[in-house]
DNA sequence: TGAATATATGAACAATTGCTCATATGTTGA
DNA sequence: TCAACATATGAGCAATTGTTCATATATTCA
């Protein structure tokens, strides 16, 4: 039995911070994107061959590649016509990883 | 330089469970159900508890802890005219501390 | 320079979500 | 049994979200 005053002060001190990471899970909460992030966890890629497997159109995937890099996600670069994408750091693949193994248990 | 097609092939195969994966983190990406996982990794807690310090109705909490139970996070048990809630396994703590060291990286 | 190609952007819309309000259900103790 | 308390549920609503469509921007190459 814990202190439950004690846990609430913890909670509402730390407010902004749950506040950021329910705002971080929110970006893996869309099977577009999670499919996006996964699929650059093995490669980088550009826009139309992602566009390809995912099956929606190169616009959506624009804006999905966008919220992935105002969140810092993902990182891009360009090479002639076509932008190339890839992750920003490997923590996204522990993310995922862990949230993975929940699933599969 | 790897191979799109091949990497194409098993996203499509395991299309289903980046579906389910993304559901789990939709479960996650709500601050109100942040705080409320995070308080109950420190303790059991009834409804009314869960209530005062989120500043939300009990209304409210009683929606949440619904969609936490059906998604397996949260488990419960009557104790007189209470309720009282606890985490389901320790994996929802693992997923938590991930994000979070996303964030306080 | 201008057509072709690749990507980004904005508006619009349907679908989903989290909350509140009102009320129902369930439990206790007098 | 009935009032008081704790929690759950359903309807309704505003806000957010993911997509498509149309169009803008940027780069290459003839």
């Amino acid at each position: 039995m814990a202190d439950i005053s004690r846990i609430q002060e913890v909670i509402t001190r730390n407010n902004e911070l749950f506040e950021e990471l329910a705002q971080l899970y929110k970006i893996f909460a869309d099977s577009s994107r999670v499919k996006i992030l996964v699929a650059l966890t093995q490669s980088e890629m550009c826009v139309g061959e992602i566009s390809e497997f995912l099956s929606i159109t190169q616009s959506a995937v624009s804006h999905q590649l966008r919220i992935l890099k105002t969140s810092n996600l993902v990182k891009c670069r360009r090479n002639g016509k076509t932008i190339i994408y890839s992750l920003a750091d490997e923590h996204i693949k522990a993310i995922i990883d862990c949230g993975m193994e929940h699933i599969t248990e």
